[in-house]
RNA sequence: GGGCGAAUAGCUCAGUUGGGAGAGCACCUGCCUUACAAGCAGGGGGCCACAGGUUCAAGUCCUGUUUCGCCCA
């Protein structure tokens, strides 16, 4: 590559990132050597929802990922970020549906064969857009491995763990209450709901005891479950039912015989501290029916209507049906209150309708000895959450963790492999595709649901490395090193992972579990698509290009926590990426006769600021480095963002413009041009992971060694010298003291000032070699260096640094009778000012009849010009003198 | 009901073994100084939510309280 030695005013990202893509494409070096001397580092990509296009939340988690991957690539060791997307059952399947809809058609008119035909076009149409999306972001995934859950090695794996877990027994079918989403047509898993405070209304109704005229009252927010109802239970501790238990009541409007039982489930002091029991339509009551031996009784159809269960409410919809038994029963006399009510209820998590808990028959994975593994491994620190506090969330999750309903009655995804017999009835489980019995030869029929989506993401981190098949990949990249995802996902997808990985692979899937928060609005609220807020990350690339946005996020981040999303902070972030292009110009604009291959070690002679920079830029290595093995990507990107403007350009390039422009001390400007180039082209390399392209486009610049600054070396820290720093941290001290007074005291900035320094004469020497810059960065002719305790000059504007007296004789600078006068006239306006403000502030009738925020106004006004007033006494003091 | 997080400048937020209160934006003043006005220099502004405690020393550790947000039941 040629090196161009200038570059435009303003930098452009959008002549630059495409390209320096593709050259990092065509150079493969996003593919890692297998090395078996040394650990690789592996990240398994978040799998995107094929159907979805990339959000803010997606940017933020693959650009921390890329962070990570690109730095560890510096750091010579091999690393492998492996992408994919997820199927996404049922978000996929809906978006068909509704491109279905839009020809007037439903799925069942195509039938699932077109139907899955379709879906797959969607796949291949969508799934591209997401790839590309990722490399605009700057993703160096290693494209050549990338999955998808329901390709062919995926599915396989898929087959393999059903059938493992199915013969050793953690995988059964059964009938069971679950989350039955009436919209969406499947069952769910529990954490699929989402449980929300709903207003309603509690129904208080009498049970008649069956022999003798007693009645117990009980409560319900669903009265139409009543016509499910098979028991009453009450706490076995509670006096008031002691007699009754094991009594039988007569449940209104239907007849049927319930009887009551003992069950250390219920609340005595929630309403009557007697509950009905409906064990077909509630969790907590089917676990109670079969503690009790009560008869579950479905009356609520899967399509949301009362059943033939229900006697004459059949066929209505719940809710009509609630009205009517209400009714009905308030006229027979069985109602006794209705209150206002609040509480949880189940909503769908994809579609937003109110769960119905339903008995029905399903595939569950059996969870307990499974989360005993998976448990322990965190427990014992085999994996790691970052931060630390989202273990408890994981550990209390997994306690608690009840069977995973793993059937859904969809048709995109994978198949349950599982054949029933036609002719003996048996089940079979099968990694092949079965056209007949083989216990009998008989007919059989697979059966027609899919696996819940999650089921194919647990087995992620080895079935994207070959898993079953035993590959050189799963060998060498399992574990992985560190799962990144957002925080809102550790249950659907961590914990699954790991609970899979340690079965199947009997090592855990990953070492480490960083956890990150949500992006949200400027307002702090979640973005979503129905709120409208979000912002697509693609226009923020397009307007502002992608290393603006990915350092945006970088350095918005706090481990673990949400981040707002703010446009300043773009712009922000723009122009640091344009500070750091022009800094490059400026250091090509006095490079161009420069080559480092020239330069012998003993040609330089280092200054003071030279030494500072180095020193500065080691320890800015040693800090970034640090903060990365920590995960503290923010504060990583801060650092680096401080000591680019802060240090490297607003003193550095400053401090050696006098040597480069110089031509009479040719070893000095070879010097300054050797130490300018070396802390630039570091400092690149330590930006690179966070800012890819800019970086690279001017790496490419700089005399450089390698093909790509993604395949150079990370920076290794040099020793820090602190001598050095703390020399050039009074010099800079002394210089802003006497900005500040020039300032202050408004001598023009053309005119140049005299600045006389009383120093302890320790300090004396080091004094006298910084002259130079004083005069550069101060705006100073002349600097005179006296021992402290001499005369003070008189007429003279004074700073204390440190020990150091500083003192900026005015005459001369200004004219002393005219700045005199002037002030005085500014004192005047102030006086009369304060004066006013004093008066009202004396007023009684302000004070109390005011609006508060007016008089507090009128406080800080009044507080300002006084000070005001007694700045402007002090400067004339200072110049009357 | 249980748990977690947040509370610091006008706004949004950093502040990780306890020792200097900071950044961006906004605001005020002065500058088109041959890298950059998407910039430079300077400035104002904070009982670090409240109450206790530990300590020579607390924004930082402990206890309690208040307000807001999130997760789980």
């Amino acid at each position: 590559m040629t090196q161009e030695k200038s570059l435009p005013t303003v930098y452009d990202p959008k002549v630059v990132e495409d390209k320096w893509y593709q050259y990092w494409l065509e150079g493969d070096y996003f593919r890692p050597q297998i090395d078996p001397e040394q650990e690789p580092f592996t990240i398994v990509i978040p799998p995107p929802n094929v159907t979805g296009a990339l959000h803010m939340g997606h940017a933020l988690d693959n650009t921390i990922q890329d962070v990570l991957i690109r730095w560890k690539r510096m750091a010579g060791v091999p690393t492998l970020w492996l992408p994919g997307m997820d199927h996404a059952g049922i978000a996929t399947q809906a978006k068909v549906a509704e491109s279905l809809a839009q020809e007037g058609l439903t799925p069942s008119d195509v039938g699932r064969e077109k139907f899955l035909e379709r879906t797959w076009q969607w796949k291949e149409q969508y799934g591209g857009q997401i790839t590309q999306q990722l490399k605009r972001l700057g993703a160096s995934c290693d494209w050549s491995r990338e999955r998808f859950t329901m390709d062919e090695g995926c599915s396989q794996a898929v087959r393999e763990a059903f059938v493992g877990l199915y013969e050793s027994g953690l995988i059964y079918r059964g009938d069971y209450i679950i989350n039955w989403c009436p919209r969406c047509g499947t069952a769910v898993s529990d954490i699929e709901v989402e449980h929300k405070d709903v207003g309603g209304k509690l129904w208080h109704f009498r049970y008649p005891l069956a022999d003798g005229d007693g009645y117990v009252t009980v409560a319900t927010t669903r009265p139409e479950t009543i016509l499910g109802d098979t028991g009453v239970a009450v706490h076995p501790d509670d006096e008031r039912y002691k007699d009754l238990v094991g009594k039988t009541l007569i449940l209104p409007v239907l007849g049927r015989r319930i009887p009551i039982v003992a069950d250390a489930y219920v609340d005595p002091d929630f309403g009557s501290g007697a509950v009905k029991v409906t064990p077909a339509h509630d969790p907590n009551d089917f676990l109670m029916g079969q503690r009790h031996d009560l008869d579950p009784v479905v009356v609520i159809a899967p399509d949301g209507t009362m059943n033939e269960n229900a006697g004459k409410y059949q066929g209505l919809d719940n809710l009509s049906c609630r009205e009517a038994l209400v009714a009905d029963l308030k006229e027979e006399g069985y109602l006794v209150k209705v209150e206002e009510h609040e509480h949880a209820v189940g909503h769908c998590s994809r579609c937003d309708t109110t769960i119905e808990p339903l008995l029905s028959k399903q595939w569950f994975v059996k969870m307990r000895p499974l989360a005993e593994p998976a448990l322990k491994a965190v427990r014992e620190g085999q994996i790691r959450f970052v931060p630390e506090r989202f273990t408890k969330i994981y550990c209390d999750w997994l306690e608690n963790i009840r069977d995973w309903c793993i059937s859904r009655q969809l048709w995109w995804g994978h198949r349950i492999p599982v054949w029933y017999c036609q002719n003996c009835q048996k089940i079979i489980a099968s990694r092949k595709d079965l056209t007949r019995c083989p216990h009998c030869g008989g007919e059989v029929e697979q059966d027609p649901d899919v696996l819940d989506t999650w089921f194919s993401s647990a087995l992620w981190p080895f079935s994207t490395l070959g898993w079953p098949e035993e590959t050189e990949d799963l060998d060498y990249f399992y574990p992985t090193s560190v799962l990144v995802t957002g925080r809102d996902i550790i249950f659907f997808w961590v914990a699954r992972m790991i609970f899979m990985g340690l079965e199947f692979m009997e090592k855990e899937p990953f070492r480490e579990v960083l956890i990150h928060g949500l992006v949200l609005d400027s307002l702090g609220r979640k973005m979503s698509k129905s709120l409208g807020n979000g912002i697509d990350p693609l226009e923020v690339i397009e307007d502002y290009g992608a290393d603006t946005l990915r350092f945006m996020l970088m350095t918005s981040i706090t481990p673990g926590n949400d981040m707002r999303f703010y446009w300043e902070r773009v712009e922000n972030c723009r122009n640091f990426a344009n500070k750091i292009w022009n800094a490059s110009r400026f250091a090509l604009m006095n490079l161009s006769d420069f080559q480092p291959a020239d330069i012998a070690d003993d040609q330089l002679s280092y200054t003071l600021a030279d030494r500072w920079i180095l020193s500065r830029l080691h320890g800015t290595i040693d800090r970034i480095t640090k903060e990365l093995k920590q995960y503290q990507l923010g504060e990583g990107a801060r650092i680096l963002y401080d000591f680019i403007w802060g240090e490297l350009c607003d003193w550095y390039i400053e401090l050696i413009k006098p040597r480069l422009y110089g031509k009479e001390d040719e070893a000095g400007r070879q010097t300054a041009q050797y130490v300018l180039w070396s802390v630039l082209e570091h400092t690149l390399r330590l930006l690179h992971p966070f800012m890819p392209f800019i970086t690279e486009e001017i790496w490419q610049h700089l005399p450089h060694q390698g093909p790509s600054i993604c395949a150079a070396p990370w920076p290794q820290a040099d020793a820090i010298e602190v001598k050095v720093e703390e020399e050039m941290d009074l010099l800079m001290a002394i210089i802003r003291a006497v900005r500040n007074i020039r300032a202050e005291m408004n001598i023009p900035p053309g005119k140049r000032a005299r600045v006389i320094l009383q120093t302890p004469s320790q300090l004396q020497g080091q004094l006298e070699r910084g002259i130079p810059y004083m005069k550069q960065l101060a705006g100073a002719d002349r600097v005179e260096i006296q021992p402290v305790g001499g005369e003070k000059p008189r007429q003279a504007a004074a700073a204390l640094v440190g020990e150091v007296e500083v003192f900026v004789p005015l005459e001369g600078l200004v004219d002393i009778d005219k700045e005199i006068e002037r002030l005085q006239k500014e004192k005047l306006v102030l006086q009369m000012e304060v004066q006013r403000a004093r008066k009202k502030l004396q007023n009684r009738n302000f004070l109390t009849k005011a609006p508060e925020e007016i008089v507090e106004k009128e406080r800080k006004k009044k507080e300002e010009y006084a000070e005001k007033l007694t700045k402007v006494v002090e400067r004339m003091a200072l110049l009357e003198d």
